[in-house]
DNA sequence: CTGAAAGCGCTAACAT
DNA sequence: ATGTTAGCGCTTTCAG
């Protein structure tokens, strides 16, 4: 009853006093530094590991001058983003640095999960999906080395991981000019991270075919409801194109689930395809054909580039990651 | 080049010196102490944001003996968690503390998420929906205030704030048994956090109605793919029951796929009732009649809990949410 | 309002 | 191999 909660607080003190021994022992055995018998070292640990005794973070970072932390912010209801994490989790492990993670939604916007992670002093950061300006994304670099990761910007202050999402709308553009579509549309993403590069891939690919005038944009976005959206806005008629091109699998989900509902076929009556290939993506009911964004490979490289190398100074730098098409049942030729 | 990165460190020392005051008054300022004149903490704030400082959280905490943070572990791929996440921003705003989050994935399990948060002397910790045994979950609540939301548990050492999954499985089983179904399933939850009583409040709604020998469980789970599973195992003979409560809103999605492509319409053959109501169940596309948990109240509930009122011990309690029935398309008179 | 001083729980040189 | 001693950037108390 009496027990005194919060003042859990077991010290390296206490160690070292129960060990019979001085702090600055217990110290190296925590720091796994030289200076301690193997015999000492389990001793410790051990009368330790008895106290409960957990090095407290906050003063081991303000004691070393740094932190060992890579701030990461993330959409909380970006699936996408989800996965992207949970790679994260993995690149960074035996790195020596832990992630400190930020989400961004509705009531928690971008600023203010930066803010947080600067405020706990990580050494770099890495934003995925950003829709922070770029001037401001540049102020940021300037001041912590920053990763973004899946958007591309005109920037030397921070550096980039991404997939190369112009081959990959290009990929799934073709494959749908492949199977013999002409009248392909793209589900736009507008300002949205990797829009651009997605739009000018399509573009690229339907010049490439002569189709440069059959460029179809309509807005979407990278939510379910916007595929909705994409899907009520395609009229019924000869007009409606026999291919879609989402921005990515949210909004192809959006958009199969409308048009089936309208009594569209997919992909008897049009053809879909979506980009990232989250785990939705390969369910039996939707087997969408979409473009595979390599989840681990970004989690690595960003880690690799948020992690100051010794030798290399923190120069921002860009890793592109290739994309790889992946076929299910959503594409087919037109009728 | 020759820049010295991470070395941004503006203290409170030079502050202090910019605006030729004490450290200490610097440091008032900052607290919202008593003990400035207006035009000095005008006069500090503007030299502060000009030079940009931010105070180091890890020194305030270090030397306030609390760190007034409240650690929050969530699934990295639940919608439902990013949901109450992002409430649990709002809830926690105007407080005084700060949520440190950490999120539970595949390559992150939830202790190593927990303990993470622990290393970094969160005063409480609120879990959202653990998977943890009970027993674990006690030993944790006796060493640090915990709060459990969505989940029940026998335990005298962890808050709870879940919402009355009994009555929401009863209100969904009354619906149906309103609409005049007989042969109603339930894609059960197993283990997963608030099942247990989503298969009491089913099965008590069925007995009460002499149904108890209806009782209809197939095994479910909370991702859509566990749904397409459910599904995948209804004969589509006479047996087939005429509607369906999903353990989630994300199964009930899985199901309904599965089922409409197997020629099984939803709600003229199949009646179909969900869990949660997460963004994607009110897509006209899905439109899912579902037991909808206000999660904005869980969160501020949570909060409230989580942060230890200065009368009241931290005696571990327990708040139970209203569920609320919403009435879609998804749910039909049996034909 | 200032300035000095002790302390928070560690790290990391430096002694022994 | 082990102990001593300054810090790290801040809070907080206390005498000016």
């Amino acid at each position: 009853m009496g027990r005194d909660r919060d003042v859990d607080a077991i010290t390296m003190e206490d160690v070292a006093r129960e060990a019979g021994v001085s702090r600055a022992l217990v110290s190296i055995v925590f720091r796994d530094a030289p200076g301690a018998s193997d015999v000492t070292r389990d001793h410790i640990r051990r009368v330790a590991a008895r106290l409960g005794y957990r090095p407290d973070r906050r003063a081991r970072q303000l004691g070393r001058k740094r932190t060992q932390l890579i701030g990461v912010t993330f959409g909380a209801l970006q699936p996408f983003h989800g996965e992207l994490l949970d790679a994260m989790y993995q690149a960074v492990e035996g790195t020596g640095y832990e992630l400190h993670v930020s989400a961004v939604s509705q009531r928690h916007g971008e600023r203010a999960a930066i803010d947080s992670l600067m405020d706990h002093r990580c050494e770099s950061l890495v934003l995925l999906g950003p829709r922070l300006p770029t001037a401001e994304l540049d102020a940021l670099g300037a001041n912590v080395p920053t990763v973004v990761v899946a958007r591309q910007l005109r920037s030397s202050a921070v550096s980039q991981v991404r997939t190369d999402d112009t081959l990959g709308a290009r990929m799934a553009t073709e494959h749908l000019l492949e199977l013999g579509h002409t009248a392909i549309a793209l589900s736009d993403g507008g300002a949205l991270p990797g829009a651009a590069q997605r739009r000018r891939g399509y573009r690229e690919s339907m010049e490439a075919a002569g189709l440069g005038a059959r460029l179809h944009l309509v807005p979407g976005g990278q939510r379910e409801v916007d595929g909705e959206r994409t899907a009520l806005s395609q009229a019924k008629g000869a007009r409606r194109p026999s291919a879609v091109i989402a921005f990515n699998d949210l909004c192809a989900i959006g958009i199969m689930h409308a048009l089936r509902l309208q009594g569209t076929a997919v992909p008897d009556d049009v053809s879909l395809v979506g980009y990232d290939d989250i785990g939705a993506a390969s369910l039996r009911a939707v087997d969408l054909t979409t473009v595979r964004q390599d989840t681990e490979l970004l989690a690595q490289r960003a880690v690799q580039r948020a992690i100051p190398a010794p030798d290399r100074g923190a120069a921002a730098g860009v890793d592109i990651v290739a994309p790889r098409l992946v076929l299910r049942s959503t594409t087919a030729p037109p009728r």
